[in-house]
DNA sequence: TACTTAGATGAATATAAATTCATTTATCTT
DNA sequence: AAGATAAATGAATTTATATTCATCTAAGTA
């Protein structure tokens, strides 16, 4: 028997997602995909049953690569601060390196594609974030506001520096990133 | 003859904005607009050309409306923090009040419906908060820091308050706003 | 009141996109 | 080396969606 090429299923994901930050997810199709990715619209049909799982499938792929990202070198016993610095530049890196993909998965929060349940699932990655949080207030180090709240405002920052990078194709030298994490910190801090 | 129902451009805006606010612009396709506006397929094609030119019509209502809210009762010359907190209250109640527009506006900005030009001119909206902001650092209110990522902080602060607020139903109390301002003007203030 | 004009309708048509499938190709097994 | 198996292809088919148009309706005008 013929064996399957392995590179094809992330040449899949490469081609769908360079076409969702090109057109947004209303603008793709399966032959554009196919076409993109080199290869026959028929053989996507072999990795993936149709659009919509094709689509379900890079978006678990996408939350499987954001979670190996968001919490690396993250020590658990590091002083408060530090702590939390290595959370906010991991996912800020995640946003500016997997821009396609951060991009994507917003997308898929508003689509048809992704079910409630899934969106649900989605969410939980940041657990240990929210456990660093409650430490942080418990030292009274950051302001005693919910970590709802507290999670809104990091994670809006985040996400609107990568935005904005992005699309005005700003560099981000460690000055700038040092810059936006001082403007975050002072936000939350006690 | 026959007068126009002036009433039905806007029952088609909304239509759409419910369908886009529940399944993406992806999901949107001019029979459910249609049904949705309680009118026929036809009719749609009297008041918009095609699909294309109700997407950019609408788009720019929603530009429009924003502009009208977000500078509501700013007075120029007020003291700094009272312009600028104006100013995001303002941007806030826009994002909560307007939830739909808010969404659709983004969903645009990344969808094959609106073209370069138009989204350079939609950047614009944010002038006299620009000057505002230049105003406050001469007047070492705030921390000395280029204008853009002043700008990317404050929205990107915002535009995440509104998301989960409308995605997790919160109540966003004057207390629940105060609280996220002052996470937003400790950020800043120098 | 009869006539004219433009809006409204929704079934019919055109277009575009998703999906299938008969055929070809590549690799493995014996 | 021949046969078996599954991948790959892309044209053909099906399905979905955009758009049109013949017909009807309502309001204005003479």
């Amino acid at each position: 028997m013929k064996p399957r090429d392995e590179n094809k299923i992330e040449r899949i994901y490469k081609a769908t997602l360079k076409l969702v930050t090109a057109t947004g997810l209303a603008g793709i199709t399966m032959q554009a995909v196919a076409k993109e990715a080199k290869i026959a619209t028929g053989t996507l049909y072999i990795y993936f049953e149709n659009k919509e799982s094709l689509i379900v499938a890079l978006f678990h792929e996408c939350i499987k690569n954001s979670q190996g990202i968001f919490f690396r070198n993250y020590d658990i016993n590091a002083p408060f601060k530090v702590g939390f610095q290595t959370i906010w530049s991991n996912v800020l890196q995640h946003r500016i390196s997997r821009f396609d993909e951060s991009l994507f998965m917003e997308q898929c929060f508003h689509s048809p594609f992704i079910d409630e349940q899934t969106k649900i699932e989605a969410k939980k990655i940041f657990e240990p974030l929210r456990d660093l949080l409650v430490r942080g207030k418990k030292e009274h180090l950051i302001k005693d506001i919910d970590n709802f709240w507290l999670i809104t405002f990091m994670i809006g920052n985040i996400n609107e520096i990568a935005k904005r990078a992005n699309y005005f194709n700003k560099k981000l030298s460690p000055d700038v990133k040092y810059l936006n994490f001082q403007l975050c910190w002072d936000g939350i801090k006690a």
